[in-house]
DNA sequence: TCGAAATTGGACGTTGATATCTTGTTTTAC
DNA sequence: GTAAAACAAGATATCAACGTCCAATTTCGA
C-alpha cells in the first residue's frame, strides 16, 4: 500500500530518531536499515529538501533530524516522500456535484483519511518507546544485546 | 494510495452492479466510467479470471457479475487486482522476533488492516443505495435524467 | 452459412519507480 | 594546504504499471 521509497524513508528516520540528536552517516543508516546505500542517499536528500533532516558534509558529518522525535510524526515523513492521495473532487471530472463525492470515492477517501489520521497521531517517540520487548527498528542495536547478553556478530550481510 | 488499475476496476464493478443482473459491454462500461476501452478490457479480463465476473461473447454478450451486489465486497475487487499488502513478517528479514513486528511495521500493518476491514464491510449494494442525493458512480445515468427531466445527449464522448 | 457483435490474447510503446555508478563539492583533521 | 570524509547531483539501467493496437476467436441472428 506504500511504496518502497516510503518504507526506506521511514526506516531511515527511525534509525535517525533512535540516535538523535547525534548525526548518522549515510553508510551507518544503510547498514542498520538494510537499504541500498546509493538509493538511500537519494531518499535522505529528499528528506533534507523537505526540511525534515539536515546534512553536514565532511569528517564527522552526517544526517540529523531537525525536529526532536516527539515532535516528528509519521505523516510528515510519508507526506514528504509520497503524499497520501486524498480524493478532493470526483475523479471522473463530473462537475454536477461540487465537492460531493459519489459513495465509492467517499469510501476510498475515508480509508485514506483514517490512515492519514493514524500517521498524524504517531510520533517517532511513540515508535521508540517500545512497550514490551519489541525493539526500535527491526534491528535491536541497543536493547537486544543487553537484554539477551548476545554479542552482535560480525556483519557479513 | 491505490493504483489506477484498482480505481478502474472499482468503477467498472460499480457500473456492473448498477445494471445487475443484466450484462454490460466493455464499450458501455468504458463510456460510463470514462476508462480507456482497450485498457478496461484488460481489467475486466482480470476480474473474469478471478471469478468475480463472467463474460459472454457475441451479439447480446458482455460482462456480468457472478455475485449479487449485496454479496460482493470492495475487498474482493481490490484483492483481485492488487491485494492489500499486509506486513506478515519483518521486511528487514530479521529472524530474531518470530511474527513480532517492530513498532514501525506494526503501525503500518495496522493501517493496512483498518483499510482492509473497511473494504470487507462494504458491499456494492451499500454504494448503490445512495443515502441522500448522491448518485451511484459519479455519473447518474438513471436518477439524473428522471429527476431533472434532461434528455441524455447523443454520446459523442 | 455468412456477417456483425463482442470478448480474448499477444505484441508493442511510454512513463515513472527503483536502483546504481561516477563525478563533483564541501568540510574537517592534520 | 592537502587529503580524507562525507554529502550532492547527474547520467544511466532496469522493470513493472499503464495504455494502445491489432489479429483471433466465439457467438448470435438472418
Amino acid at each position: 500500500m506504500f511504496s518502497q521509497t516510503v518504507e526506506y524513508a521511514l526506516r531511515a528516520v527511525v534509525c535517525l530518531a533512535d540516535r538523535a540528536p547525534s548525526a548518522c552517516t549515510t553508510e551507518e543508516i544503510a547498514v542498520a536499515t538494510k537499504v541500498p546505500k546509493p538509493y538511500l542517499s537519494k531518499v535522505l536528500q529528499a528528506l533534507v529538501r523537505h526540511k525534515i533532516a539536515r546534512s553536514q558534509r565532511g569528517i564527522g558529518g552526517g544526517i540529523t533530524l531537525i525536529k526532536t522525535p516527539d515532535q516528528l510524526t509519521l505523516f510528515e515523513i510519508v507526506n514528504a516522500i509520497e503524499p497520501i492521495a486524498r480524493i478532493e473532487t470526483c475523479p471522473l471530472g463530473l462537475k454536477s456535484h461540487g465537492k460531493q463525492l459519489c459513495p465509492l470515492h467517499k469510501r476510498l477517501d475515508e480509508a485514506a483519511a483514517v490512515v492519514q489520521k493514524s500517521f498524524e497521531e504517531t510520533t517517532l517517540s511513540d515508535l521508540l518507546s517500545a512497550p514490551k520487548g519489541v525493539y526500535p527498528l527491526c534491528e535491536s542495536p541497543k536493547s537486544a544485546g543487553i537484554a539477551e547478553g548476545v554479542q552482535p556478530a560480525k556483519k557479513t550481510d
